[in-house]
This record gives structure tokens, C-alpha cells and sequence, in this order.
RNA sequence: UCCUCAGUAGCUCAAUUGGUUAGAGCAUCUGACUGUUAAUCAGAGGGUUCCAGGUUCAAGUCCUGGCUGGGGAGCCA
């Protein structure tokens, strides 16, 4: 007989007709004679509730049905007698695939901290919280490439492991295979990276842009998806040192174009969440954050204000707050800033562009002032910068002199470089923190609780 | 990395000014209960008080160092 997904049943249930349905047990109960088992399969949060009759069973068996063991059961759908159920599982046939020692097994019926089932990250996914976050993640996920490829947007795949380290966006992870106890040395006293595999110094990228950029001037529209990696000591509920990044660069657009995509890029994601996972949004709703989904809405219908680096320092210089950091034009906006734009001054998530070239990278357009660069970045409520971008300088020696005030080594960015040569294009483009939009999406206030395997600072378990 | 708070049973927490044998709820186990809903009721078992030193007649409690975790900040996405 085949197997039919929880999912499937509740959202379509026909009674009287046999299934057969396979999971874990969250609880088992019984009364006397008559077991309660709520069977959880993965494929929603909402658990089947299945009945067994003792005298149909061997009761010894029967007691070996302990929660998380995983089971199958063929039966046949009755509309259930209880109230918080429409319909249950009659069992006429129990196969125990796993038994679960429940003096042993870390989770019980009752609710765990968050804190706690990080140190359990192998067993947490079995919990409801973090069933609705991966189902989430993996919506968001898949509504990312159902944007992109509706419109003609190119997947394109940048290196894991790149030979540049010098797109400045932070520390990076060395990859070498060369023996870490008996290291080979040029005669100058450094470590020959000749001999190792690639011949040349390797890190783990902390972008795809740059990569990205080469693909969108030849492909038009690109967006990478894939992990990056930030060897930063950063100890914060927001960073992660593995995270996902989507970095989309397109050819032909502008600041503006950039910006327009940017805003109509994240709402559809929201929106597409709001459509395909209510029952997980619920839960998150119910149990962590009373205002998620109410705040979701309120993001669709607000157009992001759009407002310019030194528009915001001049909101700040008014505003009587009493700041710890001072705001004067050419400070980089810290987050106390931030958080005043966003939550007390404008109250829905804002674009902040043409900031001091000095505060943001090598590649971003000069302006015609000669002192901001086409830079954007988008706040949003609660989670500050969720989006950093830029429309990228194509002008070739604007760009080579931005390279050697920055003491970049033109060596390790000559390929770049040499799009700005062989038929250059205005492009712009912006990288979106996935995992920064999970917290969004979820409600949840911890970046490690969004991401399956969280990759922290002294922690790398699992 | 800086500031700050914390670490006691499987989990969440309590333990007076440093003072007897470190408690409770939940979980687990045993039993009861003829439809439960994180069932309920009764009983039982369960502790290297994060680690290493130190002060003291006496340390879960005070001191020093370390480790781990939470919150805030920086770096950023």
C-alpha cells in the first residue's frame, strides 16, 4: 500500500478510505482501553491523530510506541470524536520502524529553550518550532528561483573557493591542503603557497559579486544563491560565519532600476510565504511573535522610503535624540541611527543611498559630487540592514583609481577590471542576507535558530 | 573583540546573611482512569551545584582564572 503524506490527508481527507501514513510520535496517551497517538510526518506542523484500540494490540507492543519512535500505521479515516481534531487515524496495522528510549531521548512533550535545542541541533528539527522554520526556509528558497527564472534572471554558480581576497567585505577562511605541522617556506621565510594545491593562496569566498558582475555582463540578468563565509569573531543574534547569500547583478540597470527590484524582489518573497505556509506562520505567531503576520502585511502595503545618506544624517541632527555615537556627515549610520529612522521616524523599512565613498566599497558608482557613491542600503524593522547594494563603477579608470587609492593589488583584480575594458555597461546589483530575512519571515530573534547547522565562533558541532 | 548577566536533576527554575541530609514543576518509571488533546490523579527513582584553584570551622552561595551560554555594542548580510 502506499503511503500517503499527513499533509495530503488533512488538506483533502476522504473518510472511510484506508491509508497508510509513516512518522514520529509527538505524544501517545491512553485511557484504559483506547491509545491516542499524534503522529507527525514532517510535511506540516499540524499532527494525525491515531487510534488504537488496546484489544485489537498486544499492550507490550503497544508500550514501546513511546515518543519520537517512528512508526507506520494502516487504517482507515474516521471523523473523529474529539474536538480539536475533524479527523483520526483508526489503526488496523502498527509497524514500529525506530523505538525511542524515552528515558534517554532529549525532547519531551513539553516545550524546550531555544538555547537548549541549539545544543541539540541533530534532534531539534523533530520540534514544532523548527519544523515550521525549515518548511519557511524552504519557501522562501523556492519562491527566490521561482522570481528570478519568471523573469529571465540566469542562476549563475560562483566559486565556493576563490584566489581573490580582496572584496573587502570581511575576514576570510584559509583553504589549503598543505601540512599544517610541517608548512614548506620560500627562502624569504614565508609560507610557500606554490606548493599548495591550487599553487596560490585560497579562501572561502565572502561574496559572489564580483563573479556575479562578469555573468551579468554577458548574461544580462544574473542571481547567485550559495553559501558564504565571514571568519569574522562576530558574537551577535545576527551574524552567522556560514551564511546564504543572494547577490542578483544586472546589466543596464541603474540605482533606481536596483532599488525597484530590490523592494518588489522582497515582497514577493513575503507574500509567497504568506500564501504557501499559513499553519507554520501561525505557530511561529502563536508562540513567539504575536505581531508576525500583521507585520508581514504592513510590509506588503508600505512603499519603502527612499530617502539619501545625507537626508538621514540631516533627520538625525534633528531629531533630539540623544545618541551614543555622534552624527555628523561622513559617519557611517550605526545601528541606534538606524533603528531611529526605521521604527521612529519614517515606521516602515526605508532605502538609504549616496553615502561618503569612504565608508563603502571599491566597486560602487562614483557620483558626479565626486564624494558619494550610488550606494543602497535597505533597513528593515527589527533586523536593520537586510539588503546592501550598489549601481557598480564601469567606468574604467574611475574604477582603476579607486583600486590603488584602496591599495588593492591590481594582480588578484585584473579579471575584474578588464570588463570595465572590453565593452563595459552601466550594472548594478545588491546581495540579500538569507538568513537576515528567515528572521524577518519567522518572527524569530536569533540568526542561529534559522539556519539548520549554525556555523558560529566556537562552534562548528553537527 | 568589548560591556553585561548567567551556569544547580533529562528540561525550566528555587535554595534567606556563608550554616542540618540542595528543593519544586515538568519529563521518565509504576499504578489508576471507557475518547484523550502538551490528558488527569497517586506513588517512585533521579544531583561531581560548569571546570581548576583559593578564603573559611563551614562554600551552590565569597575571591581568582578559565570554559560555555544569553543580552547589548562593534564588524557586516
Amino acid at each position: 500500500m502506499k503511503r500517503t503524506k499527513i499533509k495530503e490527508i488533512l488538506t483533502n481527507p476522504i473518510i472511510n478510505e484506508e491509508y497508510l501514513v509513516k512518522g514520529w510520535i509527538r505524544t501517545h496517551r491512553n485511557v484504559k482501553q483506547i491509545h491516542f497517538i499524534a503522529l507527525n510526518d514532517g510535511s506540516t506542523v499540524k499532527n494525525l491523530q491515531i487510534v488504537i484500540d488496546e484489544k485489537d494490540f498486544d499492550s507490550k507492543f503497544l508500550k514501546r510506541l513511546t515518543t519520537g519512535a517512528s512508526i507506520g500505521v494502516r487504517g482507515t479515516l474516521v471523523e473523529s470524536l474529539g474536538k480539536e481534531q475533524s479527523v483520526e487515524l483508526k489503526a488496523i496495522n502498527v509497524e514500529l520502524y525506530g523505538e525511542c528510549d524515552a528515558e534517554t531521548y532529549p525532547l519531551q512533550k513539553k516545550g524546550h529553550s531555544l538555547e537548549f535545542l541549539r545544543t541539540i541541533a541533530h534532534l531539534r528539527p523533530r520540534t514544532n518550532t523548527f519544523g515550521c522554520i525549515f518548511r519557511i526556509r524552504h519557501a522562501a528558497a523556492f519562491a527566490i528561483h521561482y522570481y528570478f527564472n519568471q523573469r529571465g534572471f540566469i542562476y549563475l554558480h560562483t566559486p565556493i573557493i576563490t584566489g581573490s581576497d580582496c572584496e573587502g567585505a570581511g575576514k576570510m577562511f584559509k583553504v589549503t591542503t598543505l601540512d599544517l605541522y610541517n608548512l614548506p617556506y620560500t627562502p624569504d621565510g614565508k609560507i610557500d603557497f606554490s606548493q599548495d594545491f591550487f599553487g596560490r593562496e585560497t579562501n572561502l569566498t565572502v561574496s559572489g559579486q564580483l563573479e556575479g558582475e562578469l555573468g551579468a555582463l554577458a548574461l544580462g540578468e544574473i542571481y547567485t544563491f550559495g553559501p558564504t563565509f565571514r571568519a569574522e569573531n562576530s558574537n551577535t543574534p545576527r551574524h552567522l560565519a556560514e551564511f546564504w547569500m543572494i547577490e542578483p547583478e544586472m546589466a543596464f540597470y541603474d540605482i533606481n532600476d536596483n532599488m525597484d527590484l530590490a523592494e518588489d524582489f522582497i515582497k514577493y518573497i513575503i507574500k509567497y510565504v504568506l500564501d504557501n505556509c499559513p499553519d507554520d506562520l501561525q505557530f511561529l505567531n502563536d508562540r513567539y511573535d504575536n505581531e508576525l503576520i500583521d507585520r508581514l502585511h504592513w510590509v506588503l502595503k508600505e512603499k519603502f522610503a527612499r530617502i539619501t545618506y545625507t537626508d538621514a544624517i540631516e533627520v538625525l541632527l534633528k531629531s533630539n535624540e540623544n545618541f551614543e555615537f555622534p552624527v555628523y556627515w561622513g559617519a557611517d549610520l550605526q545601528a541606534e541611527h538606524e533603528r531611529y529612522l526605521v521604527e521612529k521616524y519614517y515606521k516602515k523599512p526605508i532605502i538609504i543611498t549616496d553615502y561618503p565613498k569612504e565608508i563603502k566599497a571599491f566597486y560602487m558608482k562614483l557620483n558626479d559630487d565626486g564624494k558619494t557613491v550610488r550606494a543602497m542600503d535597505v533597513l528593515f524593522p527589527k533586523i536593520g540592514e537586510i539588503i546592501g547594494g550598489s549601481q557598480r563603477e564601469d567606468d574604467y579608470d574611475k574604477l582603476l583609481k579607486r583600486v590603488k587609492e584602496l591599495n588593492i593589488p591590481e594582480k588578484d583584480v585584473w579579471w575584474y577590471l578588464e570588463t570595465r575594458k572590453f565593452g563595459t555597461a552601466p550594472h548594478s546589483g545588491f546581495g540579500l542576507g538569507f538568513e537576515r530575512l528567515m528572521l524577518f519571515l519567522t518572527g524569530m530573534s536569533n540568526i542561529r535558530d534559522v539556519i539548520p547547522f549554525p556555523r558560529t565562533p566556537k562552534n562548528a558541532e553537527f
